[in-house]
DNA sequence: TTCGTTGCAAACATTTTGCAGTTTC
DNA sequence: GAAACTGCAAAATGTTTGCAACGAA
């Protein structure tokens, strides 16, 4: 039996807040940009919607930076690059893999592919800059 | 002035240990697997030195599986992947991505790459035999 | 009224660190 | 003997969870 899902004004704007930003933020981040317009929303909130969106898909993890996952309002597959430097993430698009990628590798090595991930690390132009 | 180096038979051992295996081991997978044969390591130990091995380039994160950092002693690049189910790493060879790309995006987006992984998600043979 | 959602704080798990003792050179 | 390395245990950090109160339907 599947749960029933209620409205959540703190959930949408949650939401909200992830899609609107490229910042691809950590748990943290969204709660401390959400502290001042919801002064009673607590981090075990953000957490629970979090893990909740990754389930029904609307939101992917990037990766761990710095011993904080990252998400990101997944529209449609693309590359990240992470700064090593100030571990800021961020989006490349035009870099997709071939769509039949996931296909192909089922094929040759016989596991079921869900997703797959590009990511570039190295040093952002403002940390080149400011070194 | 740099910090010198000498010989410590724990971290060498821990090295071949990560050298030696297919599992892209955690850090407590390596204390566990050693700690037979050298009763007195600790896990301090075994996370400085692998936080020096990353340092040196010997060794690469290959990402966070259930919360744990996964290491991989650094051949040559090939792409990762890890099963959602059992949380296995594998190695898959032959799908690098081209020599030039972190070359190509660095003149496209402006910052420096050091090196990228591609990292596929899914169902290993085995977690899909038995469900 | 029901039961999904939340705040809060405690519990957890992983990783880091300070310090005193040990080992390498 | 100096300095690197380690064990140990405590601390720090990020995340999860139990429970009672709250809120949507």
């Amino acid at each position: 039996m599947e749960k029933a899902t209620r409205y959540s004004k703190k959930r949408e704007a949650i939401l909200d807040l992830i899609r609107s930003t490229e910042e691809h933020p950590s748990a943290d981040w969204v709660y401390q940009k959400l502290k001042p317009e919801y002064p009673d929303l607590s981090l075990g909130t953000v957490y629970r919607n979090l893990a909740r969106f990754k389930e029904e898909g609307v939101v992917a993890s990037v990766g761990t930076v710095n011993g904080q996952e990252r998400f990101d309002a997944m529209v449609k597959p693309h590359a990240h690059f992470i700064c090593k430097t100030c571990g800021s993430v961020m989006d490349f698009h035009g870099l997709e893999q071939n769509e039949n990628m996931d296909r192909l590798v089922e094929e040759k090595y016989g596991m079921k592919i869900d997703h797959h991930e590009l990511v570039f690390y190295g040093t952002c132009p403002h940390c080149i800059q400011t070194n």
